[in-house]
DNA sequence: CAAAACTATGTTACCGATATCATTTTGACA
DNA sequence: TGTCAAAATGATATCGGTAACATAGTTTTG
């Protein structure tokens, strides 16, 4: 269908060097197992050629994909952006690939993705989402096929897990807001569904307020995906401000939705920190020094990345240490919002 | 190496069901091909077994993989997040699948990625830099599949392009700021290298800015990857206005860019765009009227993805249509900073 | 009711690599 | 120079599917 011209295969790179398909597969994969005068001829060839070689019946093979898949849920946002560098990074310096899928929040289109890549033959699945649809889970646990959630600590891990507590990272903002002398607090979420990270946050958020005897937090109601997080972030402030207009801090559940809420602050004149504080999620590359001095929570994305990358070669070659959780933490970044 | 327990086959599946392999394969690909009875009982072995069908045999067997691959030079910033949403939306539409690589602004790394890509036998490349290897351009031409470069309108198209000119964008945007009566003009750009698009948009607004007579603008230098965009746009209006107090207006190579500026501004206490007209480039997410409220260039992110899909689409089965490249132009958003 | 035209299913031969075991060459050393 | 281990190369089977053609039944049709 798609083209008439056919891939140049092995066997003619073997043709033309003059030697046997075996040979050529040496010079790619061992080349010190070849002598050099006949490596030279074969690699000539090869050049020649443009040979390129067809992975799918390699793998086919050798049973063995080298090929790791990260499923996504989203691409926006600078997110995931770190860890999926990290963590590319560290499996190409082990001779994997690292591909990509993204759900957009989706548990369908989850399980269609996870499907496509035990299809495929995948070395190893790294998921970025907790919430998974029976069938995804299902096939996950008949998959012989390490697998790692990330950016959270499930209850109940499929397999392997490297993150940290959304909770305890909610209930970590409750007590600093509190600490620093703020009575009546709001949160503004993310959108609708499918955020069940944003859910979590929330929970330790309001429990920890709950639990330090504070009235409890004003949530701004979720709002639809097709809004901007900026834009969430400013309605989101409105709202809280109208129920209440005595309170003094929010905490965002992220940055960009800080952003949002940071700039509304501003046009209607509120002083941050000393008349609001603002709280947001996930140090993104604008929270900082040079950007808004947003106060926030920082989640270790480099080094989840590479815990994960670790996790996966190591069950690759030994027996799996199946059921492994890893509790990176995270910390409060204290800047000029709060 | 991976795993003892071996996955269960279609022939398996065969056996369990009392038919062929051909007949499981026919269930699968086409049901409407086989007696309501038969497929039952296939559809329960199927079930019962957990078969999930090795996708490298069926592509090595029909000699199409139904995968694209998407080459991205970030994943960090909103930059591509919409257009590879929607290329990916209009594939799983056709039956496709869309898979992610990021190149991380280096050449080489994608040369590698184009490379495994082709060894994958991918049903097309859709690359987003336009600069590539000499090796990454051999490997190109040589394919017989579809490619598109997003993002831009290369001079010497590989295959097709789907994009706008960064030139004429920069331009745009040098005759918009001096008919707005702007005399001394900025440019702060993004890292220092791989990013020739930026290098563009600057070339345009030099020539503009030559050609209607003005000084040449004050280009802030170049900056390590390791700052964030934010700061490098703090740092770029601070070599600015080192440079020329009086300039009154800077064009960002980014959104976020344009985000550090425009802070920075505000930290000085300068009246926006009064004194200092800041322009971005992207109208990323926090861009709009309830975030920034930035002045900036529009992208057609979206139609970028769709197009790029039916071209993809159309030159798998027709004739390829190699060379089109489409312009789908840009838009100045004028908000409330310049 | 026989020939033609479907339907439903099966047989066999690949797709393009690697694994495994066999064979030939080379080189070291007695 | 003959022997034997190591190095270099090769022959064949196989990975798990699909394509292409073949073969029974079934139904249509003149």
């Amino acid at each position: 269908m798609n083209t008439d011209r056919r891939w140049v295969t092995m066997a003619d790179v073997a043709r033309a060097a003059g030697v046997s398909k075996i040979t050529v597969s040496r010079v790619l994969r061992v080349p010190g197992k070849v002598k050099p005068e006949t490596r030279a001829r074969v690699e000539a060839a090869v050049r020649d050629l443009g040979y390129v070689p067809d992975d799918l019946a390699g793998s086919l093979s050798s049973r063995e994909s080298r090929i790791v898949t990260a499923v996504l849920s989203t691409l926006a946002g600078s997110t995931f952006a770190s860890t999926v560098d990290s963590l590319s990074d560290q499996l190409r310096r082990h001779g994997r690939q690292l591909l990509l899928a993204n759900t957009d929040y989706s548990a369908e289109s989850e399980e269609r993705l996870i499907m496509a890549a035990l299809s495929r033959r995948t070395d190893g699945l790294v998921l970025t989402s907790t919430d998974h649809t029976a069938g995804a889970r299902a096939l996950l646990r008949r998959a012989s096929v390490p697998i790692i959630e990330l950016w959270g600590l499930p209850s109940d891990p499929i397999d392997m897990a490297v993150g940290f507590s959304n909770r305890q990272a909610g209930a970590a903002i409750a007590r600093f807001l509190v600490e620093t002398g703020h009575q009546r607090l709001g949160f503004i979420g993310g959108a609708a569904d499918g955020d069940s990270r944003g859910r979590l946050r929330l929970e330790g958020y309001s429990a920890e307020i709950w639990a330090l005897g504070r009235y409890a937090p004003i949530v701004a109601p979720a709002a639809s995906t097709q809004q901007s997080s900026a834009e969430r972030g400013a309605k989101g402030l409105r709202h809280i401000l109208n129920q209440d207009p005595d309170a003094s801090a929010v905490f965002c559940v992220s940055d960009s939705v800080a952003l949002g809420a940071l700039l509304e602050a501003w046009r209607r004149g509120l002083a941050v920190p000393r008349q609001l504080a603002i709280v947001g999620f996930g140090d993104f590359d604008f929270a900082g020094k040079h950007g808004l001095g947003l106060t926030t929570v920082r989640v270790p994305a480099r080094r989840i990345g590479e815990t994960a990358a670790e996790l996966l070669l190591e069950s690759n070659t030994s027996t799996a240490p199946r059921g492994t959780v890893v509790d990176l933490g995270f910390s409060i970044m204290r800047r000029q919002t709060a």
